[in-house]
RNA sequence: GGAACCGUGGUGUAGUUGGUUAACACACCGGCCUGUCACGCCGGAGAUCGCGGGUUCGAGUCCCGUCGGUUCCGCCA
C-alpha cells in the first residue's frame, strides 16, 4: 500500500465527494461504537472524520482500528461521501463530509500523552514545556507559530523588494561595556578569554555600511543575560536593518509601509498613514510615557504656572526646588468613586515613587479636597479651567521633579484607563516618539550613559553642547510605538570620528578604554563611513501583539521559564571535567 | 537580588477547625454497543499529597527551609 497522502485532513470538501483519498495525520479522537468506529484525524490543516466499518475492511484491518489510540500516526485510503442526512457536523469545517476507510495503515504508535493534546486544559506550565513538542500540536500554537512565520516572510519579501540584503553577522563576538550583561563562551584555544554572543549586531550592521552594501537586514537572535518577564526571553530575535545615504525621515517612512502593510495581511486591519509624530519631551509631558498608548485621552496637563506664587507649602516647596506642578482629570470619577477608591490612588501614587497626590472632587459649584483651604481663589479657578474639569470630576494632581511627576502620572493614567474601561482593545495605535535625550544619567555609576547606545548621532544643533550640557543633547533617535508598547526604535548613527571621539568623551571614557573597546570600529570610520542609520524591531512582540497573545512564550517555538532554564532539553546543564580541562576552567562553586 | 501566588493519581480540580478509608471529572485498562462527534453503559487499576525538616498522640492541612512554575519590582532598549 502507498501510504503518502494525496490530501490534507483540513481541505478534504464537498467537491472530493465519490473521489479516492489518502490522508496522513493523528489520531485526535477516537469513537468505538462496537461495531464502528469514528476517528478525527488530525494534519496541521484540521480535522476530518474517518469511518472504519466492519462491512467495508477485512478483518485484520479492523482489528487494527480497534487497536489505535489518541496520537497514533496513520495513514488512511478510503472515499469521500456525503454524511448521512441530520450527521453534519457545524462546528468542523469538513463537518459534511467524511472518509470512507478502505484501508489504513499505522506508521507509528504512541504512548499516552501526559496531558491531553486534543482540547484546551489549563495544564503546569512545566509539564508543557517539558513536552513542547506535544504543545505545540495544539491548534493555538500551530496558528501563533505559523502566523510567526508569515509575518517574517512578509517582512523579507518588503525588504528584498526595497533592495535589502539579508546578511548574516557572528554569534561568537566580543563582550561591549554599554548595555546589557552578556553571555559569555569560553574559548577553547585562547586559554581565559571569552567570546560573548551578541545583544544585538549593532557594530556589525553598521560596518556593513561602511562595507558599502547601503541596504541591509537580518533576522538576528540576540541575546541578554538579564532576568526574564512575560514579555522577556534570554534570547529573542530582531528585525535588524540598517540603510547608508539616508536621514531619519527615510527609515520612518519606509518602515511605516512596511508594518502598516504587515498589519493589514496578518490581522485585516487598516491602519492610515501617515503614523503620528511625538517628541520624546510632549510624550513624558502628556502622556507621562516614553510609549505612549495613545487608544485614550485623559493626558496630563501642567499647571505650574497657574500656583507659581501659591503659599500652599507643597507646591512651593516643589517650584523652588525646580519641580512642576502636574496633573489629570479622572473624567466622571469624583461622582463616582468612595473615599476609599480615592485613598487607593493615593497609595497608588506612593507606590509609584510620589511623596503624595493631590486630589480635587469637582463638585456643582464647590470642591472638595483636602487642600482647599490653602488654594486661593484664581489659584482653583485656574487648576479647573486648565484641566477642563466639570462637575462630577477627579482632579489628580503631583508637585514633585519633572521626571517624577511624569513617571507617577503617566502610570496612574494607564492604570486609571484600564480600571475605568477608556481602552479600546480593538484599536491598533502606531506612534513614534522622536528626538530622544542622548544621554541618561546613571545614579549607580555616577555619570552620564548613553541613552540609546554610544553611536547614536546627536542633533546637528546640539553638537555644541555635546560635552557639557547633556542634559539638553537630544539625538536622532526614533522608537515605534503600538498601543503602549515599545516595538523598536532606532537611530541615525554618528558617521564621523570627531564625532564619535567627542561622544566617548562625552560618556567619560578613557582615551585607553576606547582604543580596547572599540578601536577596530573608529579605525573604520577613517575609511569612508557614508551618512547611516537604522532600526530594530522585537519580533516576538511584534507577533505577540498581531497574534493577541500575552506571554513572549507562546510566540517562540522552543522558550525558556522565568529561570531561564529549558526545561525539555535540561539546559543549562554541567559540563564533564573533560571539556572544563579543555577549556582550562576551575570552577569554584560556593557551597549551599 | 526582592515580593506575591501556585505545587494533591497520567491531566484538571475538591479536601471543613489538624482526626485515621484522600473525593470527583477526564484520560488509561477490560467488557458491551453500527451514526458518533466532549459517543454512551458496566467494571477495574492508578496517590508514600514537589522534596527535606519541625510542631503534635496524630500533618495533604500548621511552621521553617528547599526545589520547580508564574506574575511583578530591581535589572533589561
Amino acid at each position: 500500500m502507498n501510504w503518502k497522502r494525496t490530501h490534507y485532513c483540513g481541505t478534504v470538501n464537498k467537491e472530493l465527494v465519490g473521489q479516492a483519498v489518502t490522508l496522513n495525520g493523528w489520531v485526535n479522537r477516537r469513537r468505538d461504537l462496537g461495531g464502528l468506529i469514528f476517528i478525527d484525524l488530525r494534519d496541521r490543516t484540521g480535522l476530518v472524520q474517518i469511518v472504519c466499518s466492519p462491512e467495508v475492511l477485512s478483518e485484520e484491518q479492523y482489528r487494527l482500528a480497534e487497536g489505535l489510540r489518541q496520537e497514533y500516526v496513520v495513514s488512511v485510503s478510503g472515499v469521500v461521501r456525503p454524511r448521512p442526512e441530520g450527521q453534519a457536523n457545524p462546528n468542523l469545517a469538513t463537518g459534511e463530509i467524511e472518509v470512507d476507510v478502505q484501508s489504513l495503515e499505522i506508521l507509528a504508535e504512541s504512548k499516552t500523552p501526559p496531558f491531553p493534546v486534543d482540547r484546551a486544559a489549563d495544564v503546569d506550565d512545566t509539564l508543557l514545556l517539558r513536552y513542547r513538542y506535544l504543545d505545540l500540536r495544539r491548534q493555538p500554537l500551530q496558528e501563533t507559530i505559523a502566523a510567526r512565520h508569515r509575518i517574517v516572510h512578509y517582512v523579507r519579501n518588503f525588504l528584498d523588494s526595497h533592495g535589502f540584503l539579508e546578511i548574516e553577522t557572528p554569534m561568537l563576538t566580543k563582550s561591549t561595556p554599554e548595555g546589557a550583561r552578556d553571555y559569555i563562551v569560553p574559548s577553547r584555544v585562547h586559554h581565559g578569554k571569552f567570546y560573548a554572543l551578541p545583544q544585538s549586531p549593532q557594530m556589525f550592521k553598521q560596518l556593513l555600511m561602511i562595507a558599502g552594501f547601503e541596504r541591509y537586514y537580518q533576522i538576528a537572535r540576540c541575546f541578554r543575560d538579564e532576568d526574564l518577564r512575560a514579555d522577556r526571553q534570554p534570547e529573542f530575535t530582531q528585525i535588524d536593518l540598517e540603510m547608508s545615504f539616508v536621514e531619519a525621515e527615510d527609515i520612518m517612512n519606509l518602515m511605516e509601509e512596511m508594518m502598516i502593510g504587515l498589519v493589514k495581511a496578518i490581522t485585516g486591519r487598516e491602519v492610515p498613514a501617515p503614523i503620528p509624530r511625538i517628541s520624546w519631551a510632549e510624550a513624558m509631558l502628556r502622556y507621562g510615557s516614553d510609549k505612549p498608548d495613545t487608544r485614550f485621552g485623559m493626558e496630563i496637563v501642567d499647571v505650574t504656572d497657574s500656583v507659581s506664587q501659591s503659599q500652599f507649602r507643597v507646591f512651593a516647596a516643589a517650584i523652588a526646588a525646580g519641580g512642576v506642578v502636574r496633573g489629570l482629570n479622572a473624567k466622571g470619577c469624583g461622582a463616582k468613586f468612595s473615599r476609599r477608591e480615592i485613598d487607593n490612588l493615593v497609595e497608588e501614587a506612593e507606590k509609584y515613587g510620589a511623596k503624595g497626590l493631590i486630589w480635587i472632587n469637582v463638585g456643582e459649584g464647590e470642591i472638595k479636597s483636602p487642600i482647599a483651604k490653602f488654594l486661593s481663589e484664581q489659584e482653583t479657578t485656574a487648576i479647573l479651567r486648565k484641566l477642563q474639569a466639570e462637575s462630577g470630576d477627579l482632579l489628580l494632581l503631583v508637585a514633585d521633579a519633572a521626571p517624577t511627576a511624569a513617571d507617577v502620572l503617566g502610570r496612574l493614567r494607564l492604570s486609571l484607563g484600564k480600571q475605568l474601561g477608556l481602552i479600546d482593545e480593538n484599536r491598533c495605535d502606531f506612534i513614534w516618539v522622536t528626538d530622544w535625550p542622548l544621554f541618561e544619567y546613571s545614579e549607580e555609576e555616577g555619570r552620564w550613559v548613553a541613552a540609546h547606545h554610544p553611536f547614536t548621532a546627536p542633533h546637528d544643533e546640539d553638537l555644541g553642547i555635546l560635552a557639557t550640557d547633556q542634559r539638553n543633547v537630544r539625538a536622532k533617535a526614533y522608537d515605534l510605538v503600538l498601543n503602549g508598547i515599545e516595538l523598536g526604535g532606532g537611530s541615525i548613527r554618528i558617521s564621523r570620528k570627531e564625532v564619535q571621539m567627542k561622544m566617548f568623551e562625552a560618556l567619560g571614557l578613557s582615551e585607553a578604554e576606547v582604543q580596547e573597546k572599540f578601536g577596530f570600529f573608529l579605525e573604520a570610520f577613517e575609511y569612508g563611513a557614508p551618512p547611516h542609520g537604522g532600526i530594530a524591531f522585537g519580533l516576538d512582540r511584534l507577533v505577540m501583539l498581531l497574534t493577541g497573545r500575552d506571554s513572549i512564550r507562546d510566540v517562540i517555538a522552543f522558550p525558556k521559564t522565568t529561570s531561564a532554564m529549558d526545561l525539555m532539553v535540561g539546559a543549562p546543564s554541567a559540563v564533564s571535567p573533560q571539556q572544563l580541562r579543555e577549556l582550562k576552567l576551575n570552577l569554584k562553586l560556593e557551597e549551599n
